[in-house]
DNA sequence: AAGTGGTCTAGACCACCTT
DNA sequence: AGGTGGTCTAGACCACTTG
């Protein structure tokens, strides 16, 4: 007789995702314990944790302490977007990027910014408006507020060099970071930077960032018609 | 002297990632082996190794087998977002779920369908259009197409008791998943199911799934005025 | 060829949560 | 109060990838 082959803890996901969709374990249903599982198919718990920790991610399961392992009664889909500085989005399409600054205007921050990092005070922000080019053409239109408490030094950054996208990013690491995705119609303003008719719908991603508790910066970015947010594989 | 107390993995990955945020290992820079890291730290290589398997899965470092650990020199932002069963987005809003089916038609898959499934030939699929209401008011149009040689339980379903949605979640899971999200302007149509104005910007969700390799379902879900998508904390 | 991350084992203890 | 997942250690071997 031939020697059992170890298990990877991929095989062990396989195993316990493949019991899932073919409903062996139910929506809902509890699976068995981790040192059982690790028993029936011959490997140890920290294997099966391994796999579990794998389909927890995907949003298939549920563990809690004592609780247990569920299955997702109520399945989700689950998807990762990874938005990468808008140059090398531009440049990743083998088109030419190029950027162009609009305005920039210091004022304390108006309620509708305050109200996406969540503070109860306005704070003195750095408004930058962009646009970013691809193959010259409009790409997205970038409306920025950056916090001058958290970062002074943008007030010497030289925007004909470099974008305040790229500056920040490079600069300015960030811990905390939430995303809003909707659709607009173009005003007149936003039609005229983009080049589109006004009316048209765009897709705009809003995009707040903090160091820790503190506010570093928040972006309503608007793209040019036809653009696509897809999820990664 | 007191003991040092021991590390567990999310010290060591705070610490690492302070330490890429204040710039200590510069963008595209190497980081130490992980062994080097864990005798500075003094812990085992194996937390180490935990702690650098969530920076990776959060996108800051990049790791290789023998080209060890780079921070990534392009950053880019990472977003995870979590899409329920329309029934639960819209209980959990604390409104009254209801769905209307519009109507099914039986056809092989157009060109547009086939390329989302990237299918070289059409496939006999049935079209189903579907309306998601919330609080009796229209919340979401789904222009769905399933495919029937994977899923012909579907010419069974009663779609006056369960929405396609749903009885796909509940009863067709997938192994693979691809989502698309674009701004469209509503047409006649659309703007009549979801009792906006025609060119109202809507926010899409394209979503197709398969089992391995096999195409189950692909639905263009077009989402009433005011949506908005937002990432998972 | 050799260096680095990836994984597995075996055992122990801890922490959270349900009962 | 006890059961379950979460984590750490220590050591070994493996597999990928670069030089």
């Amino acid at each position: 007789m031939t020697a059992a082959p170890r298990l990877s803890w991929t095989d062990v996901r396989n195993v316990i995702r493949a019991r899932i969709v073919a409903r062996d374990y139910a929506l809902g249903a509890r699976l068995p314990r981790d040192e059982d599982i690790a028993q029936e198919l011959g490997c140890t718990r920290t294997t099966v944790h391994r796999a579990m920790q794998d389909l927890a991610a995907a949003g298939l399961i549920d563990r809690k302490r004592k609780g247990g392992t569920h299955v997702l009664a109520d399945p989700i889909t689950r998807a990762t977007i990874d938005i990468p500085v808008t140059r090398s989005e531009v440049e990743a399409l083998g088109r030419a990027y190029a950027h162009r600054m609009i305005s920039t205007h210091r004022a304390p921050s108006p309620a509708p910014i305050m109200a996406r990092f969540g503070a109860a005070q306005p704070r003195e922000m750095l408004q930058i408006t962009a646009l970013h080019l691809a193959d010259a053409r409009p790409y997205m239109l970038e409306d920025r507020w950056v916090d001058l408490a958290t970062c002074p030094e943008i007030m010497t950054v030289d925007f004909a060099q470099i974008s305040a996208n790229e500056w920040l990013v490079r600069h300015k690491p960030y811990t905390r970071v939430e995303m809003r995705f909707f659709a607009i119609n173009a005003d007149a303003g936003i039609a005229a930077q983009l080049g589109c008719n006004v009316g048209q719908a765009l897709l705009t991603l809003e995009r707040t960032t903090w160091l820790e508790a503190a506010p570093i910066t928040t972006v309503q970015a608007t793209a040019a018609p036809g653009y696509v947010l897809a999820s990664k594989s």
